[in-house]
RNA sequence: GGCGGUGUAGCUCAGGUGGUAGAGCAGAGGAAUCAUAAUCCUUGUGUCGGGGGUUCGAGUCCCUCCACCGCUACCA
């Protein structure tokens, strides 16, 4: 027997400088979604999410804080786990950047980087000067060319970030003997390595353009890894973050279990502004220490606030616990993946929450099995109806159910822009939308009167579609489809997509229904 | 400056290899009444950003211009 299938998917590790907010949520929600999809389908899963907490800016603001770095991180991070929960998150583990686990890939990756040669037969690591001007809360260099000057005669990177002059010693990784090997393996190696194709064309670009080497070490601070055998050195914040995805699984240690079955990642996804990190110098930290690059990396966009960009100096960053208290969590999940392609930008409105709320969730689903349940409890016995023969848009319907599930899978991870959440939950309401017609188009309160044997073979192919229906979508709405499911009776046994091939058994006692998605009322409505 | 992208119904957007434009939402009308006043049906005379070209025929190919967006460079 082979193996089952696995699937290792990460969410960026979130810098704890930050409070956490739509965007944070956005992308882990993502992989959640794949992470439980895959699950349901038989994969063997491993979800990784977590923190990153070194750097100067988090020393800094340590300090400010009038607290020990660690103490410091320890209290953030914990904002991004509470985040994961009321998220409903599924990840198999939080990883910190702190954490001795961490620290030692570090050093491991480091040193096997420092042992191999380039593709052109250089040391991969070599001890050079920094200077430069350079933003603290950027953690970037920038050119003189791009700096302004501010009224207070502070000197100002294109992010508004103040910028200081630093002159240090530094430890440069060679990407530039790496362009070629990159471009390789963009164009043949592994042509599906960035999406969408946007982001892969500017990548391309970018690398086409020239790589210049970078600077992998600092000694400015003190709050980083401490590079091995340097003394004064700690790692560069992007090699330090990356090598969480490879930290959480084991490595350095050459027996990791989880290393050697889930590696590589099949899909980092990431927000658009570390694109660069995760598809030029990601690959080719991983390449030069010898191990092998990820599948793909997969960029989303940004989500602007009722038209407006968003930003903390206009005060209107939207915070997840405030979204999920008022519009509820399955339906803040559903709109996020539903409202907006995955990878273009989008808007958060309260208007197009709502629409998505009492049109898609409330009144067409929702309201499809309300319809059919209570009308099952109160005229068929409050139990799974008796079939009999199908009549052929019984088994055109049905056709339809049973092929969702295989729609929707090639949305998510076959298809070349994959995944396409947005699209997928289309497949799905065009299932909803149809048994809806099919409701009213079979009339099951006329054949109650007329043909109590065609009404109870109407009833059971609604419940079918159901259950169809909820199978599919419980990596969306895990709550919500959960308690769906337990109104059609299904068993918790019977909830994997391999349940998909049984039926639902007729004179399975069914329980008194309950709306699922109930209308959001504005005050006004009220 | 270079590279890439976008501009199609009030709104959000689909529209392989060219053949007189589509979906969802919103709006209007109707049917039905099992249901969370939900559902279903019908309903769009749009300069397909402007102009030019190729073609029997172009959102769909070519040129050019305009607007907006992303990545990136440089002169200074």
């Amino acid at each position: 027997m082979p193996d089952r299938a696995r699937y290792y998917i990460t969410s960026p590790i979130y810098y704890v400088n930050d409070a956490p907010h739509i965007g944070h949520a956005y992308t882990t929600l993502a992989c959640d979604v794949l992470a439980r999809f895959m699950r349901l389908d038989g994969r063997e899963v491993r979800f990784l999410t977590g923190t990153d907490e070194h750097g100067q800016k988090v020393e800094k603001a340590a300090a400010l804080a009038g607290m020990a770095p660690k103490d410091f991180t320890d209290k953030v991070s914990q904002n991004f786990r509470d985040l994961a929960t009321a998220m409903n998150f599924s990840h198999d583990d939080f990883i910190r950047t702190t954490e001795e686990r961490h620290i030692r890939a570090c050093q491991g990756i480091w040193q096997a980087i420092a042992a191999n040669k380039t593709p052109k037969g250089n040391a991969n690591i070599y001890l050079g000067q920094y200077d430069g001007w350079y933003a603290v809360r950027d953690e970037a260099f920038y050119d003189e060319k791009e700096l302004t000057t501010g009224p207070d005669g502070k000197k100002r990177a294109p992010s508004g970030a103040e910028v200081e002059w630093v002159v240090e010693p530094s430890y440069f990784f060679r990407l530039s003997d790496w362009q070629e090997w990159l471009l390789e393996y963009y164009e043949r190696g592994n042509p599906d390595f960035i999406g969408p194709t946007t982001r892969r064309n500017e990548v391309l670009s970018f690398v086409r353009g020239g790589l210049t080497d970078l600077s992998i070490s600092r000694t400015s601070f003190k709050w980083g890894v401490p590079v091995p055998d340097a003394p004064g050195h700690v790692m560069y914040v992007w090699l330090d973050a990356l090598t969480n995805y490879a930290t959480a699984l084991g490595y350095p240690d050459p027996n990791a279990a989880l290393f050697r079955r889930f590696w590589p990642a099949d899909l980092h996804v990431v927000g658009k502004d570390i694109v660069r990190f995760h598809t030029v110098y990601w690959p080719a930290f991983l390449a030069a220490a010898g191990a092998e690059p990820p599948r793909r990396v997969f960029a989303h966009g940004w989500w602007t606030n009722e038209g407006q960009k968003i930003s903390k100096s206009l005060g209107n960053v939207i915070e997840p616990h405030a979204l999920i208290a008022r519009y509820g969590l399955d339906p803040v999940r559903y709109f996020l993946l539903r409202e907006v392609p995955f990878g273009q930008d989008g808007d958060f409105s309260h208007r197009a929450m709502v629409g998505r709320l009492n049109s898609d969730l409330a009144n067409d689903l929702g309201n499809l099995a309300q319809r059919v349940l209570g009308f099952i409890a109160k005229n068929a016995g409050a139990e799974v109806p008796q079939p009999g023969a199908f009549a052929a848009v019984d088994e055109e319907i049905l056709a339809e159910a049973r092929g969702l599930c295989g729609r929707v899978r090639a949305l998510l991870a076959g298809a070349p822009n994959a995944p396409e959440f947005h699209r997928a939950l289309e497949a799905v309401w065009a299932l909803v939308t149809k048994a809806n017609f099919f409701v009213d188009k079979q009339a099951p309160w006329t054949l109650r009167k007329t043909d109590a044997a065609r009404m109870s073979t109407v009833l059971y192919v609604l419940v079918e579609v159901l259950r169809h229906v909820a199978l599919v979508l419980q990596p969306f709405m895990p709550d919500s489809m959960a308690k769906l499911l337990d109104q059609l009776a299904v068993p918790a046994a019977a909830r994997d997509f391999a349940s998909l091939e049984r039926r639902l058994v007729a004179g399975t006692a069914l329980p008194a229904p309950s709306g699922i998605f109930p209308r959001f009322l504005d005050d006004a409505d009220r």
